[in-house]
Formats: C-alpha cells, structure tokens, sequence
DNA sequence: CAGTATCCGCCGAGATACTG
DNA sequence: CAGTATCTCGGCGGATACTG
C-alpha cells in the first residue's frame, strides 16, 4: 500500500491526503462561505460563528498557500482585504456539499436536530 | 446552520457531525476493508498498514457503538471475532469513495506519486 | 480593519505491558 | 487470538495582547 509523502509528512492513502487540504474544525466553513460571493475578512469574522481571530486568519494563509482561495489587499485606510475561491476551491466544494448532505442524513438517523438542545 | 448538541458534545455544523462519526486517521480504512467481506480481527490488523493494537480495538468499538459494523465473538479457543459492514456503513461506504476519488484528484494536481493506492 | 505573537489545554494517536 | 490499561507526545485550536 502506498504510503507517500507530501511536504515532509506521511500519508497513507488519498482520504488522509485530502482531509489535510480541506479538514480541520475551519476551512470548510470558510470555503462554503466564499462559494458565490468574494468577502472581506470582516465579514466572514461576522458570518462564521465561534472562528477566533487567529483560527480564520491561518486557515485563510493556508487554503491560500495551497491555491483554494486568493487574497487581495486594496492599500487603503483603513485595511481592505477580499478573498476569493478558485477554480481548486470551486471543487472543493462538490465534496463539501456531499459531506454535509450526509450529515444530515445521519443526523436525522441519530435524532438530532438544530433545534434539539437536548443532551443525550 | 444552528449549533446542536450529541453526546454531549457542541457541533457547529453537520460536517462536523459526519466527520466525528466515520473520521479521524482510522476509521474510513477499517469500514474500507469491510465493505465487501467479514473480516476477523487479525486478518484487519494484517491488512491494514501501521494500525496499532490500539487504535484498531477502539475505533471497532466506536464503529460498533454507533452502529457501523457488528461484531460476533466466537465461543471457542483461541478466540474468535469477527466484524461486518452494516447498512449504515455501507452508506459510508459511498462518502469515503467519494472523497477518495477527489484525493486522488488532489494528488494528481499537486504532482503527488499516485501509482499505486488503497485496495480495490 | 486586518494581521502577528504568545501561552496553554485538550485530545487523537503511538508505544508498551499485561490478561483470559 | 483478541482485548484492556497506562504513559506519553504533538498539534489543533482557544484566549489574549499588541501593531500599522
């Protein structure tokens, strides 16, 4: 089986490889957000809950560093920055959308629902 | 997408909620494996590469626990277990071929060696 | 407004030892 | 053969403070 590495780490199939680009508590919140629209930081701080400030600025350096989502800073006062998906983001979210589909489905089968605060 | 709670445990959304049920580095190869055959403890700890002891047991129970896979133990000596694939992991079973597909696509962008890659 | 820099707790996961 | 029980470590992610 195929083990192989990519930038110094250890992957041992292409699911690991992917949920590297794409996983994490983050970027799929922050890619789902750009899919139609390009945003100002600002207003993805005010539109994903619970992100800190440190989380969705790393997250945002890395889907850019891996060619997800370009940045573009207006030199202005006071600071403009707008990021954009790409094409790579563009398809990232085929498979976002197929996960949260599933999601949802489970979540029906587990009984939990957004309105159920109930702890189980 | 309000937040909801299972297990005691806060989700932001239903990616999350799929991701701590059939995510992490184990459980998508051990369901993998299962999909089309019963397997015994042993021959999953054979076939899957660099799984401890450990991991393999817990992530059965978890699998197990939330109704992924079965487990059959065998009353005789030495002992016997065997595992299977329920329908619920089967329909895991098309998620995980989904984001493997998209990881080999990923692959392939970032110039990664994809020869060869998870069994058939 | 957008971005660094620290400090730190928690949890997934590995190594190892022991059991029926 | 299959399964527990500890100990340990690294890294993700949160809290907070400071900057142009």
């Amino acid at each position: 089986m195929p083990d192989f590495i990519f930038n110094s780490k250890i992957y041992y199939n292409p699911v690991e490889f992917a949920m590297d680009r794409i996983g994490g508590t983050w970027k799929m919140p922050i890619l789902w957000r750009l899919k139609d629209k390009v945003l100002r930081y600002g207003e993805m701080k005010k539109d994903i809950p619970h992100i800190t400030h440190k989380m969705l600025t790393s997250q945002l350096r890395e889907l850019e560093a891996e060619g997800f989502v370009t940045r573009e800073v207006f030199p202005v006062v006071p600071p403009k920055v707008e990021y954009t998906i790409t094409d790579r983001g563009r398809k990232a979210i085929t498979i976002i959308d197929t996960i949260r589909n599933y999601g949802l489905d489970l979540m029906k089968e587990f009984g939990v629902g957004a309105e159920n605060t109930d702890k189980k």
